[in-house]
DNA sequence: TGTAAACCTTACACCTGGAGTAAGGTCAAG
DNA sequence: CTTGACCTTACTCCAGGTGTAAGGTTTACA
């Protein structure tokens, strides 16, 4: 099967598998005698392993480890286990960065008048100065006060 | 200043520093005569502000709109506020996308056996076959019955 | 005065995970 | 015979820098 076919069935581009191949993540592909690319049921099988790995998110390494685990009969289950459950760790790690600032950025944006003046909680903040402390513009809403309770 | 006080002082590496002249992020800096870069407090100002932006989630070209909304006194602070505004939305997108994917995780972990047999369910998933379905090990545990309601 | 360390400069390669493009060979249909 | 779809390799490019090389400058110390 040639790779453009191969490419639908998978589930990756034809471009990915060559640059699979190409880092060595799969072994060389077996050719035909033009020289294109020839790709048959066990190939597929783990090139859609591998497309389903990518959308859990594991990293082409990881990949090359699960894809091992995958074809060695004599794996440990918990071997696989361990490498999925430190994913999960990074994973939540990334949410809580993100979520950590999602928080500033919410806070950014309740400060912020979002009005036609130039006087602006954000980039107060973004410059080191304290939001909209020194400017009298005489009619900040009440939110401020709640500004310290976040630190 | 040279430039390594200068990447002390607001957070940056010297190296960073130099990348953003070099994008234009920042102007040419002044030189002294021995060719070396010249930072004064304006400069140091522009680069913190950099560096907190950056810390917010900021996009090099956000960046970029953000510096010349900061060096612009006729500014609108609602014009910041969308651009805030839509970092947030980002940002509440890749959180989604990351707390998907957790989950996905999650229910690999809890369907392995995490134990010394070959037999896994995380590798029969992304191999995409039914997780331990058709493998009579004899002693499985329960959990694997609710299974087929998350098909 | 010598010299070694610490600083500075530019320029280039490298990282992830591919995508885009060029220049050319091959194959099937009409 | 040509057209278009497919295939090949090889190269560049994306973000946002980091690492390293090769060399110039400055400062401290003996």
């Amino acid at each position: 099967m040639n790779i453009s076919q191969t490419a639908t069935e998978t589930g990756l581009s034809a471009k990915t598998i060559r640059y699979y191949e190409s880092i060595g993540l799969i072994s060389q592909t077996r050719r035909k005698t033009n020289g294109y690319r020839d790709y048959e049921a066990t190939d597929l099988k783990q090139l859609k392993f591998l497309c389903r790995a990518r959308d859990f998110g594991f990293s082409i390494e990881d990949c090359r480890v699960l894809l091992s685990l995958y074809q060695n009969p004599e794996r440990k289950s918990a071997e696989v286990h361990e490498l999925v459950e430190k994913k999960l760790q990074d994973v939540d790690q990334r949410i809580r960065e993100l979520q950590s600032m999602r928080s500033l950025l919410d806070k950014l944006i309740s400060d912020c008048p979002n009005d036609t003046q130039p006087e602006c909680a954000i980039i107060d903040s973004m410059a080191g100065r304290e939001p909209l402390a020194n400017i009298n513009t005489g009619n900040l809403p009440a939110k401020l006060t709640g500004h310290e309770a976040n630190g």
